[in-house]
DNA sequence: TTGTAAGCGTTATCAC
DNA sequence: GTGATAACGCTTACAA
């Protein structure tokens, strides 16, 4: 490869002004300048990313750094998630540099070498805990950074998220049921590790109360990661006495659905908004979802519009502005709920399964 | 962040001592590399990247770097990969860097600048048309890269690629058809741009041919897109005469049979294999494949399998490693048809769609 | 076993 | 306008 020495030595000119010249600095002879520039095609020249990253300069990519689930159920929606990332990132003139973060690994070193090594701008968190080491350890290393969800702590931390409420989309979907006769509701979760999972149970729960209906733990399933566990909850629950049983189940995300839809009508019972049918939510709204059978009613999450304003929030960030944030494509259910900190309302889609 | 100067000093060495000692040279005393490395560890020391990377050392990091396809129909395939490539990169200890490449922005440039730039150790490459400019580049780059999918002219030019064997499959397919009873087999094709599209139509072609059927114009459909294409292209297939309209449809891919699935019932046509019924036959078995109604025959793309094997010959190549390549996963449908070029066996599943 | 110093390819700070 | 030269943080001959 070309260096700018290179080029300086078939100008004739030192290689200060050569990258001066190729930096579209001022004060270079106009004709000095083009010499230079054609050399450099001509050489097919391209700065080299590492001496450039040593003095501090800009990388123009981002890091993508989810924490490794090991939950399979996770992992239809990190691929999408993932795939509209990095279709947002090339909109924002980024390459997105994805490196998994495994559970049983130092998590803290994999968070300091992305960030003190100059190997990218900024960083985006994913699957965040009511607790996460990692908003403290990247706040104290100032290394720009935007979470995907958001931990307990988040208005006393002041870092900046995207998150989907899914409190109040689960909410939403008690209610769809309430209104639909449903009074038996059971909710179907997934590990209660992450946040996302706690605020839709929270949501479970909230919803309940709203409309005078009391939880039972009966129905109640939690840590539920593939068909067999989440066989082995609606066998318990549909054991009960008939009056007893839920006449909707409530699933923590789309792929527990899924199961459900799987199971159900292997024990006879069918899937549906009729009465006498179990009615089956789901959340996330990949997809498949739409093409299920029964298509699923479900929580549909703004991934595309989550990631628009990851990007948004995160460019602002490296550039340090300190001005408010300006979102590139405003989404309406878009809420600031503290400086840089932004809830997405996921959206209520009823198809046939409820 | 902590440099090895700032370890050097608190040591009381020299800064040669502390990166030996930190990269574990073993001409270094035992007390002074306990010494060293308890201080890093208390410093929260971690290597920047950028200088070794001007060191010529190994970044670790991969480059995915596709051209950005206009095709939407493209796009569920390009999440479902990327995310499956991810997660294969991690299990090789590997960061992946996903770098869109768009068609008007000067192509060369791109890979010039992955290439000659110290920021990834190998590049994969994707989408590739029958004759591609990239593969002569990168050839004398000589930059490790391995391209999933081929040129025409792959004998020649000797280059490592993984490829999914999309002519054999459709043969499959068509094989299933003939046997099942069909004549009349119409082919919905995508735009014919890149390898893939073409080597499936051309399975379309010797398939027919293998069993005397001949190819009728009328019967095929290209550079379908989206549903409004496709509904353009069953429209005038099925406005033929009864008896020559076709009984079955191959896509060139799930999206599009999605969307003859959409359309023909509207039009008044069931799907299926019953007589009467036209048959409708995918390629890729993405994740809704098998929830859409009726359930998609269609021709698996071993996805994971391909992941594997690109990253197995990747970190080969980057290990300069002339000797043959050993998959951490061997395959069953895998042949080596070229040194260091995979072809892989797409399997076809047999739904109620066809 | 350890240290000195050169070098990787840039950009930035000064002089001139 | 232009050119020396230092600096970025690391690895690696070569010396000691």
């Amino acid at each position: 490869m070309a260096t700018i020495f290179d080029i300086a030595k078939k100008a004739g000119v030192s290689i200060t002004t050569v990258s001066r010249a190729l930096n579209g600095y001022s004060d270079v002879n106009e004709n000095t300048r083009q010499m230079i520039v054609a050399i450099a095609e001509d050489l097919k020249y391209y700065p080299n990313a590492a001496a450039r990253n040593l003095q501090g300069k800009k990388t123009n990519t981002i890091a993508f750094a989810p924490r490794l689930n090991d939950h399979l159920e996770a992992e239809p929606f990190f691929k999408e998630f993932t795939g509209v990332l990095a279709l947002a990132s090339f909109k924002h003139d980024l390459s997105l540099l994805v490196t998994l973060v495994s559970q049983n690994r130092n998590i803290e070193e994999v968070y300091r070498e992305l960030a003190g090594t100059g190997r990218v701008d900024g960083i985006i968190l994913a699957d965040i805990r009511p607790s996460d080491e990692r908003i403290a350890l990247l706040q104290s290393l100032k290394t720009p950074f935007v979470a995907f969800g958001r931990t307990q702590d988040y208005q006393r931390m002041k870092y900046p998220f995207v998150d989907v409420d899914g409190k109040a989309g689960v909410m939403k979907v008690i209610e769809h049921l309430y209104k639909n006769g449903h009074r038996r509701i059971a909710y179907m979760g997934e590990s209660f590790t992450l946040t996302y999972a706690l605020d839709r149970y929270d949501g479970y729960r909230q919803g309940l109360k709203d409309f005078g209906l009391v939880e039972d733990p009966r129905l109640v399933g939690s840590n539920l990661q593939n068909e067999a566990s989440v066989s082995a909850a609606v066998k318990q629950m549909l054991a009960l006495p008939a009056e007893e049983r839920p006449t909707a189940m409530v699933a923590g995300n789309d792929y527990l659905a899924l199961h459900l839809l799987e199971v159900l009508p292997g024990l006879g019972f069918s899937i549906g908004k009729e009465p006498g049918q179990i009615a089956v939510t789901g959340f996330d709204d990949l997809p498949f979802a739409s093409f299920l059978q029964p298509a699923l009613t479900t929580l549909r999450q703004p991934i595309v519009a989550t990631c628009t304003v990851l990007l948004d929030l995160l460019t602002a960030l490296i550039k340090n502005q300190s001005e408010p944030v300006s979102f590139s494509e405003p989404d309406p259910g878009l809420t600031l709920i503290g400086p840089n900190q932004v809830l997405l309302q996921p959206e209520l889609i009823v198809r046939a399964s409820a």
